[in-house]
DNA sequence: CGTATTTTTGAACCCTGTCAACTATCGTGG
DNA sequence: CCACGATAGTTGACAGGGTTCAAAAATACG
């Protein structure tokens, strides 16, 4: 029995382009594995030894300066792809924010197959274009965006993203799949400043922070429009 | 006669990957065009028309917001291959800081041959992911490096691509490909901020200015010194 | 040589970071 | 079930780096 026709991640991973008997072929150099919450998949700098897909939970990734400050550049959620096919080194750490379920592949096996499957390396490229697409969009954000509209624009991002994965429209109830500080180090704001802009939208009856992870969207409009300047 | 076989990029850009007949074949579809100073060849929002090579000059992508702020997202030089295959929509306009010169396709010729010539995807594929990891990395400056800290890093950057460029190895003299106002775009800084950590360098005789475009590394180690905190 | 454009310099202000203390929440064990 | 400590989040005061607004200087261009 093939793993992958009860694959959570079915549609939405790289693998949903392959003909069941090459999904047979990738399954056997595959494995499933767990990721405790804090535990690292790849290091920064280190050989990469492994792509894969994120089956269930939260990770990020996260690249540190010789300084010791360090920067979360995006969070994986199930259905993406992780790791860096065709390179030698990983030029970020891959960290579990939340226990993680993932299916693992290793690089050099995972390379010989894509290269001779090029329908499956046609969908990483598409998949890797919309994410240097979404890369850059962060990267306005964090040159040109203030704190307030930075917040705002993640808010509505985790909104979108996690409807998606529960199928429902907008969903304007969730629970944020990251602390505060994961939040300042994505948005290159300090945990204090992320938590005033919280406070300032729920002052405002904007949203509403029923728990400590959880988020109520009262007025989207509203948060759209903290989105851009005034 | 095949105008590849004189391409001033033929080693750098997508086009190596491919034998000789299917170079042939690629260059029926292309076009070498022209593009003024200040020109756009790809506009944000618009549908991707084409994809190209940049054979000489600087282009910059260059996203703009709501509110009429706008950010450049990267710098493409020559052997840089610019649009964006299988989308719909450029997520970024491109737009000459140079006059240059481009070596176009339209993106359904493109796309099409791009789908029957695995070896080609695969480059852009290992282009993307480069880019992808490049363009990471320049999150982090934006996100957590202080002024003085970005103009540093840009000339460092700058020196070594324009070097790459005449063969030599990291010239100490160069001329920046753009102007103050496109720095401080790229580097999310205002023009006055770019300027003062200029004047800041030159005051503490690390680099010297000679003309308006033009930078000397007096000192670069003290240059590298500057890139990360104290 | 004069005008337009780009760059530099100056001063005041404001947003965000920093440091510190407080509060809420979670998990654990008595 | 509650007490306790540990962790996460909030709030406040203050300082500093960068933006903003304004004007001068330098350079390019006709």
């Amino acid at each position: 029995m093939n793993a992958c026709a009860q694959c959570s991640v079915r549609e939405q991973a790289i693998c949903h382009s392959l003909s069941a008997e090459k999904l047979d072929q990738l399954n056997r150099i595959g494995r499933r594995q767990t990721v405790k919450k804090g535990q690292a998949l790849l290091w920064q700098g280190d050989e990469a030894l492994l792509v894969g897909n994120v089956l269930e939970g939260t990770l990020k990734l996260s690249a540190s300066n010789a300084d010791g400050r360090d920067h979360t550049l995006g969070i994986m959620l199930a259905g993406d792809f992780i790791g860096r096919p065709f390179g030698d080194t990983s030029a970020h750490s891959v960290i579990a924010l939340t226990d993680a379920r993932v299916c693992t592949f290793s690089r050099s096996a995972f390379d010989a197959f894509a290269r001779e499957n090029p329908p499956l390396e046609h969908g990483l490229l598409e998949r890797t274009l919309t994410e240097l697409d979404r890369t850059r969009q962060w990267m306005m954000l964090l040159g040109r965006k203030n704190a307030i509209e930075r917040v705002a624009l993640f808010l509505i991002e985790m909104s979108k993203r996690s409807s998606k994965a529960d199928g429902s429209g907008a969903s304007l109830k969730f629970d944020l799949p990251v602390s505060r500080q994961d939040m300042a180090n994505l948005l290159g704001l300090t945990i204090e400043t992320v938590s005033r802009q919280i406070t300032r939208l729920r002052d405002d009856g904007i949203i509403a922070t029923p728990g400590r992870r959880a988020i109520v969207i009262l007025d989207y409009g509203a948060l759209e429009a903290c989105t851009a300047e005034s």
